[in-house]
DNA sequence: TTGGGTACGTACTCGCGGTATGTGAATCTG
DNA sequence: CAGATTCACATACCGCGAGTACGTACCCAA
């Protein structure tokens, strides 16, 4: 039995026998463990109904070794979400490589993300159950860093590139309806009984409402200042 | 101590005084009481935060009381879910009377959703909490039964006003799309530092999008066919 | 009057999240 | 190289809360 002193060392090669402790198998990567099995269990049966008992038997460890590296239940889940998050931005990001032009880059991105949204782990972890587990907060906080950004970068661009100079905070009501958009489509993506199907039919919807916005630019018709809408109704 | 004996069950002329038993007062409405507690304390603390131990006490029975009328704590759930989106409906369904052009009717019934979405009941119960608790499928079929039907006859007027003659398929798509943007908007909205300027964003928004779509009618732009998408990766 | 159904109340169980504490091995210190 | 300390867990336990079993007062029909 060799008891390395950098643990870390052993990655190659497991020889993964019943019986013997986890602990001496690859003591470093327990966290990882443990972060594996919550996201797979997490999006087999739910948060709720995932007990910590079964994580911990699921990664060959014990409550303690859980706690030792999480805050508890929640914090666990949002380990999970995070690393779900982060995959699918990196897919994202990797799709998105090499297109130049902002309507194609949004088509491209579209597609990236319609594929990830098919993802079991992605729909439950993040789409369903991330905003009620982590609350709407923290929720927001986590897509900022990651898919939000990528369709904010991608809805600037468009909208720019139809010389529309927005606000920031035209630039975000816009992100979020797209972003909601696309999330909706996603969840009826994954829900259907024809995936692609679906994805076709999503896809040539946003391109015919996107086909739509880019008319307008080419018309030359201007985005209104939405400060209009509150002066008729200032006196209530 | 409000905790009365069976013996101190009162039988004769009582005054409505607080710590006697809510069923003498008005035992027909026993669950209408539950439901009402519970979507306030599911609205304020969320659905795992509340025991059922508050609810019943709020409602002035016991969990006897409460099991008897439902199957647990996810049927009271339900009912306060229902309750939420019939109110919600039945809004829309009133600010909508009256309206006949359809891009008029679209743009009146976003404004009433706009308004209801800033509903913290709504917004907790529903939209949040909603598709974790019963179930994205679940969530899905309630939702077809009032806001979401709403949204579809809607698309489906502007749609067709169109002279689009689309698929039940593509109906549903567009649909997706535009009940997800209306409620992640809904959600940006209610989290806004100034609600109605947010609220006049997203009309801003929403309507400069329609305005696209209703150009390319106008133009005698068609709705391309989903399934051309396919062919192009049909071998793989 | 009595039998059954309704509308609860009471008392209990048990699974599960969280905590407090123990422990062997590795690491640091003198 | 012996202690001291820290790390990375394991073990044992607690309390809260959902769900259940069962009892009971009231009402109505026959």
């Amino acid at each position: 039995m060799p008891t390395r002193s950098p643990a870390e060392k052993i990655r190659s090669t497991i020889p993964k026998v019943a019986g013997v402790s986890r602990r001496q198998q690859y003591s470093a990567s327990t966290k990882r463990a443990l972060v594996d099995v919550a996201t797979r269990l997490f999006t087999e049966q739910g948060y709720a109904a995932t007990s910590l008992d079964q994580v911990v038997a699921g990664a060959r460890v014990t409550k303690g070794a859980l706690y030792h590296h999480f805050s508890g239940k929640q914090g666990v889940f949002e380990a999970a979400f995070e690393q779900v998050e982060r995959d699918a931005s990196k897919r994202i990001r990797k799709a998105l490589r090499g297109s130049r032009d902002p309507w194609e880059k949004a088509l491209i991105g579209l597609r990236a993300f319609l594929e990830i949204v098919q993802d079991p782990s992605y729909q439950r972890v993040v789409i369903q159950e991330g905003p009620a587990i982590l609350g709407y907060e923290r929720f927001r906080e986590q897509e900022e860093r990651s898919s939000y950004g990528l369709v904010q970068d991608m809805v600037r661009d468009v909208l720019e590139d139809s010389t529309y100079d927005l606000s920031e905070e035209m630039l975000e009501t816009f992100t979020r309806i797209f972003f909601g958009a696309m999330s909706a489509a996603g969840e009826s993506v994954s829900s259907a009984a024809d995936p692609r199907l679906a994805v076709a039919r999503v896809e040539t919807a946003i391109a015919f409402i996107l086909t739509g916005l880019r008319t307008l630019a080419d018309n030359g018709v201007e985005l209104p200042d939405p400060a209009d809408l509150l002066e008729q109704t200032d006196d209530e």
